[in-house]
DNA sequence: CAAGTGACAATAA
DNA sequence: TTTATTGCCACTT
């Protein structure tokens, strides 16, 4: 485990594959925590996104952040569906892309 | 040190 | 089904 759990947070996100998204719970769950909120404190103090793929990291609905978030609320939908996800009415298909640990 | 705020989630109304 | 409230835990002021 790494020493910060933001780190922990960051090799989670960039383990998931494109094409896949998962959620603040999820990654919460993997990292033995129930605190999604950390896992998006933690994506928001992200340097860059050129390290962590925020992008693919959403609400347990299949929603996306707020809004504020990557420069554009469009742009993080357009990122993943660059990647193969595919949307259902403005929120992600998590039935067909929700990401499962390996 | 205490209170307030927040890229969330679950439950109640 | 949508909206409101509560809970969890860390970070900021």
């Amino acid at each position: 485990m790494a020493e910060n759990f933001f780190e922990c947070v960051y090799a989670v996100v960039r383990r998931i594959p494109p094409g896949k998204v998962a959620t603040y719970k999820l990654i919460a769950d993997i990292l033995d925590t129930r605190d999604a909120r950390r896992v998006g404190h933690a994506l928001h103090a992200n340097p860059d996104g050129s390290r962590t793929p925020c992008h693919r990291v959403v609400f347990s609905d299949g929603r996306l952040a707020p809004g504020y978030a990557f420069g554009g609320p469009n742009g993080q939908r357009r990122k993943l569906e660059l990647e193969g996800v595919t949307f259902i009415d403005g929120n992600v298909d998590l039935s067909t892309h929700l990401w499962q640990p390996t």
